[in-house]
DNA sequence: CGGCTTATTGAGCAATGCTCAATAGTATGC
DNA sequence: GCATACTATTGAGCATTGCTCAATAAGCCG
């Protein structure tokens, strides 16, 4: 098996596995032995377990912005409305995932000059990005942006809620999210 | 020392020592040694090491909502100005703190049965119980509340992001929040 | 085949989560 | 004031686990 392969192997098993568990709970054993490898070489893909767990998150951030961005040509209000969709279908989908991707989280450095990333932010300001560029937004308005992302996810999230689903299908959420931008930008940046 | 007091002491151990690093980083040898007691009492006062680890960020929650709570007799936009704006300070003041509690979490269960309880999202539900009960809203309008909770986290923790910061002082900030939330409203609930 | 690189192993160390029987210290009942 | 019950506290000890390192196996090129 070459090398790439052992890397991706040994992600797949993470990603797996951080569904159901907070990430740092999940031990270089138990990876070691899924992949029946020892545990020794891990530390020859990885420097060390927590450099682990971030390869892990990163991959899953990359897959969750993978599956967002919009079809070819599409642009505009249809492309966000194309990223809301896809973004509540995914976590309705897969509730586990995304919450333990948001929530879930390798903790962050306080000092924020700290060589770790942060992922679940640096997924919002992905996803910003991805309607920024569909609207054609400039820079003061990237930080309503990037909140009306932390808007639309925790409305996603409240909607998959089991048992406190309000309203059937997502289409009134999608509705009311894609109807949301226009009115933050015309409310004008705060600065 | 009273059990009462021992109790607080070593939360109180934790409150400090999880600003520097992800909760799960601090390993009960530490919590025991600073607090100058063995390491078998700390599993006298907490069964694990993620009960203690939870209870820590669970007084970490209450400790953030105490200081939100507006002042007697306050209600309405006036009570939100006070939240947001004590809101804002807090976040600006302690941002490490703050960032820790919300992204450097303790994971959630996959399934929402489990026993733990998810202290982040819960403290955005109380802080939007105080918004409800303060400008009267219904039911109905409690997910936009929510969501609108998540809005202000997160460009509080923009605001407050070291070099990135736009604007000058936190008041325009504050006013684009409590001018967004009516207009929320007045959006109607996504369903 | 011989030699180089490297993926891989396995032993071993130290830290750490956790258990448990023993102890010390305190309050309570008489 | 004494004995009893209770519990806070300890310390030894076990198993797991993050991590290191020297040794080995396995490919690859001449």
């Amino acid at each position: 098996m070459t090398p790439e392969e052992r890397r991706r192997q040994l992600l797949g098993i993470g990603l797996r596995k951080f569904v159901d568990r907070p990430v740092q709970e999940l031990s270089l054993d138990e990876v070691a032995a899924e992949a029946g490898v020892s545990r020794g070489l891990l530390f020859h893909y990885f420097p060390t377990k927590t450099a682990y767990h971030e390869a892990v998150v990163a991959a899953a951030g990359r897959r969750v912005l993978r599956t967002l961005r919009p079809d070819d040509g599409v642009t505009g209000e249809a492309a966000v409305r194309q990223i809301v969709e896809r973004f509540v279908a995914q976590v309705d989908r897969r509730r586990g995932f995304y919450l333990a991707f948001v929530y879930g989280q390798i903790g962050l450095p306080a000092g924020a000059a700290g060589p770790r990333q942060d992922v679940a932010i640096g997924l919002r300001r992905n996803i910003s990005g991805l309607v920024c560029t569909a609207m054609g937004y400039a820079a003061p308005l990237t930080p309503v942006v990037h909140a009306w992302v932390a808007y639309v996810e925790d409305l996603a999230l409240q909607h998959t809620e089991p048992g406190t689903s309000w309203g059937a299908g997502t289409a009134p959420l999608v509705d009311h999210c894609v109807a949301l931008l226009p009115v933050l930008v015309a409310l004008g940046p705060p600065a």
